[in-house]
DNA sequence: GAGTAAAGATTATCCGGATAACTGTTCTCC
DNA sequence: GGAGAACAGTTATCCGGATAATCTTTACTC
């Protein structure tokens, strides 16, 4: 590939990163949220109460990061943590009413801000760009060198 | 747009931002560099010495992360700032001999990030999924909240 | 069963990036 | 030409996210 091309795309994926973040940080901020907060609620929402190290599976970051978010979460009332009836090593996390109550708004967020993010495209390039992202998070996926 | 849509879309592009950055990461940590260092850099590269402002402009961060890194590229010697001599306010920021000589090698690992990052597409896929991911950062781009 | 390896979680420390608040300079307009 | 708005930059402080190291508990192996 040349550079131009590279740039190009290198670019385009940093400016994406940075903006689809800034643009979830605003509409998240409405629930008291910050960006990452709600993959986790959702990830609980979605499966059930579930360890940490599973959340970070999902979530797609690394354990301490989970720590950190769940004990905010759960300083905010919105998640509870307790022991593991079979591993004391391990904490299950699931959601206290508070944060179940806080999941349909939050829904609403998350499909706002897929929508906005691709304002102006058709259904079918919405079709294509989609496929595209999810080829190509999963090749990264693949061949990341991180540990989950 | 549904829910699952919605998620699996803010999901692939939170991936994405994720593994590319620590693809990036761990790439430039070969040249001693930290992701955000390699835009300002190439950008000096690019279009000459320029103020603070127009580098964040070209990163597409705000002014208080350039300053930060300019300083620290500063410090590893990469960069200089001098006093813009038609205006005290602004500091005009250039490449040092050192950090020239770092230009050709960070635009090689430039060009393999992009190569690993769309490994195993063909080249129609790839010229695919760059119009659109630069659609969509061009969307982001104009309704994004930030200041720049 | 003892001793070591592995795993879940946490802490500490680093980084980029954001906003808010502040400083100092330039511009504008009366 | 003087007052106030606008602007370049910096600092302080917040956040997510990463790695490395540590602690505790479980699992494996002899």
């Amino acid at each position: 590939m040349d550079f131009t091309r590279a740039d190009a795309l290198n670019t385009a994926i940093r400016t994406i990163a940075i903006r689809h973040r800034a643009l979830a940080a605003s509409m998240l901020a409405e629930l008291g949220l910050h960006p990452g907060h709600e993959v986790v609620l959702l990830a609980l929402d979605a499966h059930g109460p579930q360890t940490q190290k599973q959340l970070a599976a999902e979530a797609g970051c690394e354990p301490p990061s989970i720590t950190v978010m769940v004990r905010k979460l759960e300083t905010a009332g919105l998640v509870e943590r307790v022991a593991a009836a079979d591993d004391a090593r391990a904490r299950v996390v699931s959601l206290t009413g508070q944060g179940r109550e806080l999941i349909e708004p939050l829904r609403r967020v998350w499909v706002r801000l897929a929508e906005e993010t691709v304002e102006g495209f058709d259904e079918d390039a919405v079709r294509e760009l989609l496929g595209g992202l999810e080829l190509l998070a999963g090749g990264l996926r693949a061949r990341g060198r991180l540990r989950l």
